[in-house]
DNA sequence: TACACGTGGTA
DNA sequence: TTACCAAGTGT
């Protein structure tokens, strides 16, 4: 006899997991009573106000970037406001968020975004992802908290809490797998807008219940489904989670040097950059890093300065 | 894939 | 006090 062969299982659309109701809908719903009123997501933040943000939280806690993100969306309300000034000027005034080389690309993104895109931040995940900076977490994050569109959000708060509510352990692999975006895929809601708010739900949920240390589960709107508490919230086995030292690199060289130039109002001597560590291999090694990255100016006189193109 | 890349708060 | 952690990206 002769097989008829089976059709092709269609592929699992939005809508198809189990679980998927049962996750969105209190999730949601707690979002909307226990959301944070964080500046950028007020309406008047616009898709600009919502990218420099996600620049900025990118690895940096919200309370650190809450006053400088007022500060550059009152200096620079526009794109194409930042991309009239010299990078430098970004580097400045990101102060010490972090990771400086953030101000230069989200200033390089400015600009791609003023000559490419008449100053308008783009609403298409590819062209964001074009843009320099904007990686695949923030070409998502600002087509879904700025213009409501379907993309699985995939940060850290959100890749927590899919290991701990579906998965059933207590923190995700180290790097981000393609069983995590799949997925986040998955789970995706297949209405718009309803994709749009479980992105920032599930985020806040990892934020400030589902945390990394001691999550409170007791605030959980589901605790009473989650596998990792259904298996009895387990302790992480695998390998040891990434340490980052710091104390002694150049990294710590990197910063120290950049805090001179960011306080100085003028080109400053190499005197006084030779101030902030005594040992010179390192010292220079990183100071030439700093101007590799294109974070500082090397000057014909021998001084530095914050770059002025 | 693994590492470099800042800074400061928390337990 | 040390170690972990924080809305990642680029190479």
């Amino acid at each position: 006899m002769t097989t008829t062969p089976a059709p092709p299982k269609p592929a699992p659309g939005p809508g198809t997991i189990a679980s998927e109701s049962a996750l969105h809908l209190p999730v949601i719903a707690w979002f909307e009573a226990h959301a944070r009123d964080l500046p950028w997501r007020r309406p008047e933040a616009g898709p600009w106000g919502v990218m420099v943000s996600e620049f900025m939280l990118q690895q940096t806690p919200v309370n650190r970037v809450l006053p400088v993100y007022e500060e550059w969306l009152a200096r620079w309300p526009r794109p194409a406001d930042l991309a009239a000034e010299p990078p430098g000027e970004a580097v400045r005034a990101w102060g010490r968020l972090g990771y400086p080389r953030r101000a230069l690309r989200l200033h390089a993104a400015a600009t791609a975004i003023t000559e490419r895109h008449g100053g308008v931040v783009p609403d298409d995940h590819a062209e964001l992802l074009a843009l320099p900076g904007v990686g695949e977490y923030t070409a998502a994050a600002v087509a879904s908290f700025a213009y409501g569109r379907r993309h699985a959000v995939l940060d850290t708060n959100v890749r927590r809490v899919l290991a701990r509510a579906v998965t059933g352990v207590q923190y995700p692999p180290n790097a981000t797998t393609a069983a995590e975006r799949r997925l986040a895929q998955e789970l995706l809601p297949g209405e718009e807008a309803v994709a749009a708010r479980w992105a920032a739900a599930s985020m806040e949920l990892g934020a400030l219940v589902c945390t990394a240390r001691t999550p409170v589960c007791g605030r959980c709107p589901i605790a009473d489904r989650c596998a990792w508490r259904a298996a009895g919230s387990p302790e992480h086995d695998g390998p040891p989670r990434r340490g980052q030292t710091y104390a002694g690199t150049d990294r710590q060289v990197r910063g120290k040097l950049l805090a001179v130039l960011r306080e100085a109002v003028a080109p400053v001597p190499q005197e006084a950059l030779d101030a902030v560590w005594d040992e010179p291999v390192q010292r220079a090694r990183a100071l030439d890093g700093l101007v590799a990255d294109g974070l500082v100016e090397p000057l014909e006189d021998g001084t530095y300065r914050l770059p002025l193109t």
